[in-house]
RNA sequence: CGCGGGAUAGAGCAGUUGGUAGCUUGCUAGGCUCAUAACCUAGAGGUCGGAGGUUCAAGUCCUUCUCCCGCAA
């Protein structure tokens, strides 16, 4: 079979999605039509925002479909009407069977973890929090339950020590795209060999993160709060709260820490600081020192400039 | 028109009932010290986000615009 005659639809909506299509695209594969988000209004001040990826579809004058609900009619008979061979599926959502079974040769999924580890919609900040020291990207095709299909291709990625979410999704992001035009290239030569995922070890799981998931437990270990740090950063963010005389509490994000490990009597949560160069918060088995944070209304800083304005820090309590 | 905070020296901030702009740091030069993210002295650096208005006088009060940030999605 030719390239040219493989005709490809393509699913996804954020800036991850993004670099897989740009890859098909100049490989020359041939993505008949796109499917991403309806544009909402989104952000501040409430404007509506199409999709990074629908931005470059426009780009490249492909067709976008963008439909409320994946299992309309009207939606349905559209998509039927590309006639696709190929479905590929990246960062979007959850789809019904008569979407995926759709296409002759099937639907394949690039998530970005090493399946069966950490499925679920936030693979690669769980795969930090949890301290990992690899994860990876696999495709696989889908089947009912969400994550489970039999497996394509997987390629594995060093977690490095102080990497964080945004790097190791930027990393991710490139290696899932090379992964993507190999699947499809395996997919053209008809050589392909699936295999259904081993669950021999533990499963640890990636459900989608919300704001209160974020919020510092200080209870916990300095390494683990650490990665929790690092997981999320920069987005969503870990957060606490700083507590000042006489006012409310105002939210304030971590970026970035740095664990001591030293056994001490400070009782936790004291908040340690020169007023120049450091700031570190007391946990129980050492210091946590905040290297970059953003307060409430302001913007992210590192902590000696934090500090220079923020004078009042040692009447400050951490909630 | 979703709600709220903000814009003042390179950076981070303060600025009272309107009265000619300060703090910390950084920068430059000099001094001091066995030594330090050390200390001392001096200096440069501002159209107080833009535009209008009120006033003898506006960083401060009023109107409007631009940009940034938090919440919410």
């Amino acid at each position: 079979m030719k390239k040219e005659d493989l005709r490809i639809i393509y699913m996804g909506t954020p800036e991850f999605a993004v670099e897989s299509l740009k890859a098909l695209v100049e490989n020359d594969f041939n993505v008949v039509a796109v499917v991403t988000m309806p544009d909402k209004p989104i952000g501040r001040g409430h404007k509506v925002q199409s999709s990074p990826v629908k931005e470059y579809a426009v780009a490249q004058k492909i067709p976008v479909l963008q439909p409320e609900r994946l299992k309309d009619e009207s939606f349905l008979a559209e998509l039927r009407s590309f006639n696709a061979d190929l479905q590929i599926v990246v960062a979007f959502r959850m789809l019904p069977e008569v979407v995926w079974a759709m296409p002759r040769l099937g639907t394949f999924n690039l998530h970005a973890s090493l399946l069966p580890q950490y499925r679920g919609a936030a693979p690669i900040n769980w795969a930090i929090i949890n301290g990992e020291t690899k994860t990876g990207v696999t495709t696989f095709f889908l089947q009912h339950e969400i994550d489970t299909g039999n497996i394509i291709l997987q390629e594995s990625v060093a977690i490095l020590p102080e990497e964080n979410v945004g790097n190791l999704h930027d990393k991710l992001m490139h290696i899932g795209a090379k992964s993507v035009v190999r699947t499809v290239e395996i997919i053209l030569s008809e050589k392909v060999n699936a295999i259904p995922q081993q669950e021999d070890e533990e499963l640890k799981l990636a459900p989608k993160i919300f704001k209160d998931t974020c919020r510092i437990n200080w209870e916990k270990s300095g390494e683990s709060i650490h990665n929790f740090v690092r997981g999320l950063s920069p987005y969503p963010a870990a957060w606490c709260e700083l507590l000042q005389d006489n006012s409310d509490a105002v939210v304030l994000k971590v970026f970035e820490t740095k664990f001591e490990k030293i056994s001490h009597q400070m009782p936790l949560k004291s908040i340690l600081t020169d007023g120049k160069s450091y700031l570190k918060v007391a946990v129980n088995d050492g210091f946590l020192h905040l290297k970059t944070i953003q307060i409430q209304g302001k913007k992210r800083m590192n902590v000696s400039d934090f500090l220079m304005g923020f004078r009042t820090i040692n009447s400050c309590k951490i909630v």
